[in-house]
DNA sequence: ATGTAAAAGATTATAAAAATCCTTTTGACC
DNA sequence: GGTCAAAAGGATTTTTATAATCTTTTACAT
C-alpha cells in the first residue's frame, strides 16, 4: 500500500504530462529527462496508464504519451492503482487474499473503516488539484 | 506502512496475553502454539512489545511474558509502531527522509492529510477493544 | 548447581521492488 | 517500400525488505 518508487515516479510523470499544453505528444526520454527518472522504468509505468486508459500511446516515430482524458477526470486514487495495483492496508482487506476470521475480527473492521476513509479522500482529489495547487 | 506478517503475529500474540487473567505470565510456547505462529519469530515479536514498554518478561524457569499495562491503555498504533516502526503511507512523511520539495508539493499534503486521519483512528482503537468486541 | 525460558545477535531464505536489457511492433516521414 | 524513432513486451538481474531459523548468553526459580 505505501507509496513505492514506482508510485512517486509515476505521479511525477504523469503530473509533468497533464502539465503540458492538452493533447501535446511527450516522449518518454524527455520526461525522463525532466524529472529525473530512469526510462525504462518510467516506460513500465506508462504501460499500466495507457492500460487504464489514463493516457493514450503513440509509437512510432514522433511518438510518446498523451493525456487520454482530463486531468480533472483522473484521482489519485486512479493513479495510484494503476502503477501499484489494488489499494489495501493489511493482507486481508486484498481481494485475492483472505481469512477464516473475516467475519469476526475486530482489527478487521478498523482496518477496513481505515482504508475506506483513506481511499474516500484519495478519490476526492484528482490530477487537476496536483497540478494547480 | 501496510501491516506485515509480523504485524499480524504480533496482534495475535498481544491479544492472546491480554485475554489472559491479569498478570498471568505465560509462555511463548503456548502462544506459538495456541496462534500458529513460529516461536522464534513470535520471540522477536516479543522483544519490541517488552522495549516499548508494553508487556514485561520474565526471564528463566517459569518465565514468560504477562501485561505491562492495562489493556485500555495501549492503542493500535501502539503496538503498531512497537512491531513495525513509525506508521507512515509515504516514504516522504518518514522523518528520516526527507526531500527538497517538501515545503511546497501538493501530493505531499494530501498524503500527509491522509496519514493524520489514519494515525487519529488508530489512536483511539485500543487494545481493549480489540479483545472485547 | 541445574534446568528453563527469554534476550541478543548472527545467519539464511524468501519475496517484493527497482532497474536494466533485448527483441518486437508500430507508425511517421522521406 | 525503406528507414528511423519510439513504445510494447518479455526476460533477467540487482537490490532491499521481510520472514524465519540457529546459536550463544543471561536471568531466575527451585
Amino acid at each position: 500500500m505505501e507509496l513505492t518508487k514506482a508510485g512517486d515516479y509515476g505521479f511525477l510523470g504523469i503530473m509533468y504530462l497533464a502539465r503540458q499544453p492538452e493533447k501535446r505528444v511527450v516522449r518518454l526520454s524527455e520526461i525522463s529527462e525532466n524529472e529525473d527518472i530512469p526510462e525504462k522504468f518510467l516506460a513500465k509505468i506508462f504501460q499500466s496508464y495507457t492500460r487504464s486508459g489514463l493516457v493514450k500511446s503513440h509509437r512510432g516515430a514522433r511518438g510518446g504519451f498523451s493525456m487520454a482524458k482530463p486531468a480533472e477526470k483522473i484521482t489519485v486514487k486512479d493513479i495510484m492503482e494503476s502503477v501499484q495495483g489494488p489499494i489495501y492496508l493489511t493482507r486481508c482487506l486484498n481481494e485475492a487474499e483472505s481469512c477464516e476470521r473475516k467475519d469476526t475480527c475486530s482489527l478487521r473492521k478498523i482496518w477496513m473503516k481505515a482504508q475506506d476513509h483513506l481511499t474516500n479522500l484519495l478519490e476526492k482529489k484528482t490530477l487537476a488539484d496536483l497540478i494547480t495547487s
